[in-house]
DNA sequence: TCTAAAAATGACATGGTGTCATAAAGGAGG
DNA sequence: CCTCCTTTATGACACCATGTCATTTTTAGA
């Protein structure tokens, strides 16, 4: 995480450098961002980087703490809406990651991040290491609607449900296919995951 | 892809040059791995590499092309062993990723190969684009055992298959969790997958 | 006002990629 | 064996990145 020096900084700058930091990343994947561009646009000298970031995966990690607590709201959210019913939840989850308004998180941002967030293995249904006081999503899963066997079947499922939306946002948000037609896979293969492929 | 230098290339020379590609994207990812270190190991100068291929990428790609031929096979195999029974092969297609031996592939090499295919939405089973003269892999699935409803209900079901496969195998190449386990995760989604979630 | 801690700064060491002018080697024909 | 043209080999170089560090500047408390 950013050092103390950072988040002691005048509001002003501080902002002036996470508006870089988007931008740069949001232009740039994690590895091709560069820092010289960063501390450019933020207009602040290469030594004070270092002095608020350990290093460029330090200065990632801020914004994708952010965007993992707005996310993680958001898929509450849904959930709520849906009453729990994971299906329905899920498409919620999928329009809303690829809706162009994420908070001040740019589209391409959301992809970068989610990029990480994946090469990381971080799954944001059970993660409890960025949301240390905050209840894992699966509790408010309605597990009534659900055909489980035993307690683990939830796990798995919601593995399956993850790989399932990153996966076509991650297409949607490359722009490999449009957002209806992500959709509409989506939904055929929730329809799939629902009845089963067993004859 | 590598220019007509390299494959003209004596022998010796150009197994001497694949070694050190095998073994510098073994040890690093991509945006990791560094071409000085190749030329040092290949013991040739820098000019000529660029001789070979237009640049890292395209000398990634070189080993990239060989392992999806390979690989594409091992499925092939997979698919024909089990009769066509997607569920069956989908097992031996890990356990065979999963496994110490993969011809010349080591394992880290299998899974920064399998990242970039993954970062380029490159799907094996459906891929065309490399093979060209080879029917899909989707042809060999004997679908008389699937509960199918439409003919594209077999492409969604592959998209789910293969992102389950992908995402268990990347955790255990990635040494996050062990074989065994990855395969007890495997089959549990795959059950799901069989018999369906919807009460 | 003085002083010690905190923050800011930019030159620099190091190491990467891709280019290019030039040298060397190969091969076909006289 | 010499010549000329094409193909291949070569490494110095331009350029650009990251992360460090000795030094200066600012801040805050006594």
């Amino acid at each position: 995480m950013p050092t103390k020096t950072f988040f002691n900084l005048r509001e002003e700058k501080r902002q002036r450098i996470e508006k870089a930091l988007i931008n740069e990343f949001s232009k740039s994947s994690f590895e091709q961002a560069s820092i010289t561009n960063i501390i450019k646009e933020a207009n602040i000298p290469r030594g004070s980087f270092y002095q608020y970031f350990v290093d460029k995966k330090d200065a990632i990690k801020y914004l994708i703490e952010k965007f993992v607590l707005s996310d993680h709201e958001r898929i509450y959210q849904c959930l709520v809406e849906t009453k729990g019913d994971i299906f329905d939840a899920a498409v919620r989850v999928y329009d809303y990651r690829t809706s162009n308004a994420i908070l001040n998180f740019d589209i391409k941002l959301v992809k970068n991040i989610l990029e990480e967030l994946r090469k990381n293995n971080i799954n944001i249904f059970e993660n409890k290491d960025i949301l240390k006081n905050e209840k894992s999503l699966m509790e408010f899963i309605d597990k009534d609607k659900l055909n489980l066997k035993s307690d683990k079947d939830l796990y798995y499922f919601m593995r399956i449900i993850t790989a399932i939306i990153r996966s076509v946002t991650m297409e949607v948000l490359s722009e490999r296919i449009s957002k209806e037609e992500g959709k509409e896979i989506l939904e055929k293969e929730l329809e799939i995951l629902k009845n089963g492929m067993e004859k």
